[in-house]
RNA sequence: GGCGCUAUCGUCUAGGGGUUAGGACGUCAGAUUCUCAAUCUGAAAACCCGGGUUCGAUUCCCGGUAGCGCUACCA
């Protein structure tokens, strides 16, 4: 790994041929830390990373940040790669852990050690804390206060020798600043002395984030760090390391926040934030991914349902924007309808058998057995679902004779007790009509309703309820000839039976 | 607290020194109809506040305010 050879940089914006040369190498990270699922926010990071790589005909890095030892798990790994998989995120390298570049991080330490750009600190964690706490007490800004910046190298010396464990810190310039142009945020500055001297190795001889960080970009040769704005304040310090070890800097792009509708940055209390959840819930990747690239990101033209291909093509971290951004849910489900009602039928014939298989209805009397109208079925209410969650729910009662009636639904359509009579004389009349074509059972109730001198709606709604079971469902004929004249006689008997005893 | 970043309809955003401030989601009303979805038509809805610069600021500058982030031997 750490013979992973050098990606030159080039200095990008000097030279206008030099770009174009740079693009041509792009490679960029996605880089998770394994402490959590696989968030929306940071699901749009690798989004953008993957776009910013396939536009540019670049390579798209997947990177395990697991130096935190205590809070990362092997089974995160997992569920992390399985929702980029099923985003189509899929990598060109990796994944990298970094629990296995160890050894480089100390190199790299010791480097910077060796020369002065970094010193061993005795402080224990305790120590830090109550003057942290002191300093606190008296109201006055904490930063490190370099106890072990200047100590003689004797001193040094023989806390080493009484075995006294040390964490190396970086030695942060007293003065000057130290700014780097971000490609979405353009420039930001920072006054060193607002630096603290930040921890590189830990005192059991583990990486920080800080220094893992510099150490795998720099060894995998990434151009772009394209990243959360939440490492933005924290980017002055590595640029600073970068310098120290003579290496340029890659280009920063750091990505405004996603919040929840409260405007705080999003979390599990705004309810799902994991990819797989939204999974579970029956949307569709593409939808998923649509509008999280929507998210911060404006596509040249302005259309906002653009397949992949269209967003690799206009994709452009200047069009990125620098303000937060709210996840609105009830947008994410218009798009989903959106994609599920423009899905090839063959797809979503699929994805709805998955789905019945799932909830345990793919071997039920309406479901997959019937093949013929399974398909008519689908068809039916592929423009009313909003969610593949829905085929399972609301539409159940075309996938399953187990159905439950909605008590609104009857409350609404079935108030009139004489309906109870009707219901059984639609059904006798319904069993004589032959072919069972939308037009003839409709003609079929028509009838009735004249005979009767009623309005066809009264008719037409109660069946529907009887039929499905909701007050809303596709039109009352075609869904008939899709159930089929044995389960919709059945249907209309058994709910006839319902008025009986009123 | 210190530091950084941000600020256009409820939400995502376009725009930009002179515009009827545009689009999308959502909302409301209407058309259609057997309910709904879809579709079509229409409506309400925004430049955070205060100073400057300017003939003219929503746009540029400064300040304030608010929100978010960072301020760990987390990432």
């Amino acid at each position: 790994m750490n013979d992973h050879p050098r990606h030159t940089f080039f200095c990008a914006f000097s030279h206008p041929q030099a770009k174009l040369v740079e693009m041509a190498n792009v490679r960029v990270r996605f880089a998770p830390s394994p402490t959590g699922y696989l968030h929306v926010g940071g699901a749009r990071t690798a989004l953008y990373n993957w776009l910013f790589a396939r536009r540019h005909g670049g390579v798209f890095i997947l990177r395990i940040e697991d130096t935190d030892v205590d809070r990362s798990k092997a089974e995160l790994v997992t569920a992390i790669l399985e929702g980029l998989t099923w985003l189509g995120l899929t990598w060109d390298e990796g994944p990298i852990h970094q629990s296995e570049r160890l050894a480089r991080y100390r190199e790299l330490g010791a480097r910077l050690e060796q020369s002065g750009h970094a010193y061993p600190c005795f402080c224990t964690s305790d120590e830090l804390e109550q003057r942290r706490a002191a300093a606190q007490a008296e109201r006055r800004a904490w930063k490190y206060d370099g106890a072990c910046r200047n100590l003689p190298e004797a001193e040094r010396a023989r806390l080493r020798a009484a075995g006294r464990p040390a964490a190396l810190r970086f030695r942060v310039p007293e003065t000057g600043e130290t700014a780097f142009d971000d490609e979405v945020f353009d420039r930001v500055a920072l006054r060193n002395s607002e630096i603290e001297d930040y921890v590189l190795l830990r005192s059991d001889g583990n990486p920080t984030y800080h220094l893992s960080v510099v150490a795998d970009d720099l060894d995998l040769g990434i151009t772009h760090v394209i990243r959360g704005a939440d490492h933005l304040s924290n980017t002055p310090k590595q640029v600073l390391m970068y310098r120290a070890l003579g290496a340029p800097t890659p280009a920063f792009a750091h990505l405004p926040l996603i919040l929840g509708p409260d405007r705080q940055r999003l979390s599990k209390r705004h309810g799902a934030t994991a990819v797989g959840a939204y999974r579970e819930q029956g949307v569709l990747p593409e939808a998923l991914g649509n509008f999280l690239a929507l998210l911060g990101w404006t596509p040249p033209g302005g259309k906002e349902i653009l397949p992949i291909e269209e967003m690799i093509q206009g994709f452009d971290l200047k069009a990125v924007s620098k303000s937060n951004a709210v996840f609105d849910l009830e947008k994410l489900a218009w798009m989903n309808a959106e994609y599920l009602r423009a899905l090839p039928p063959g797809r979503l014939l699929g994805l709805v058998e998955e789905e019945l298989r799932a909830v345990g209805l793919a071997g039920q009397a309406g479901a997959r057995d019937e093949g013929e109208t399974f398909a008519a079925r689908v068809s039916l209410l592929q423009s009313r679902a909003r969610t593949l969650k829905d085929f399972s729910g609301s539409f159940r009662a075309f996938f399953s004779d187990q159905f439950d009636y909605d008590p609104e639904a009857k409350q609404k359509y079935w108030k009139e007790p004489a309906l109870g009579g009707l219901l059984a004389e639609l059904a006798a009349r319904l069993a004589d009509v032959e072919p069972f074509t939308p037009a003839d059972c409709e003609k079929c109730l028509r009838g009735l309703a004249e005979e009767k001198s009623l309005k066809a709606g009264l008719l037409i709604n109660a069946a529907r309820v009887a039929l499905t079971g909701q007050a809303v469902a596709p039109g009352l004929f075609d869904v008939m000839a899709v159930l089929g004249p044995k389960r919709v006689v059945a249907r209309l008997r058994h709910s006839a039976s319902f008025f009986a005893n009123a």
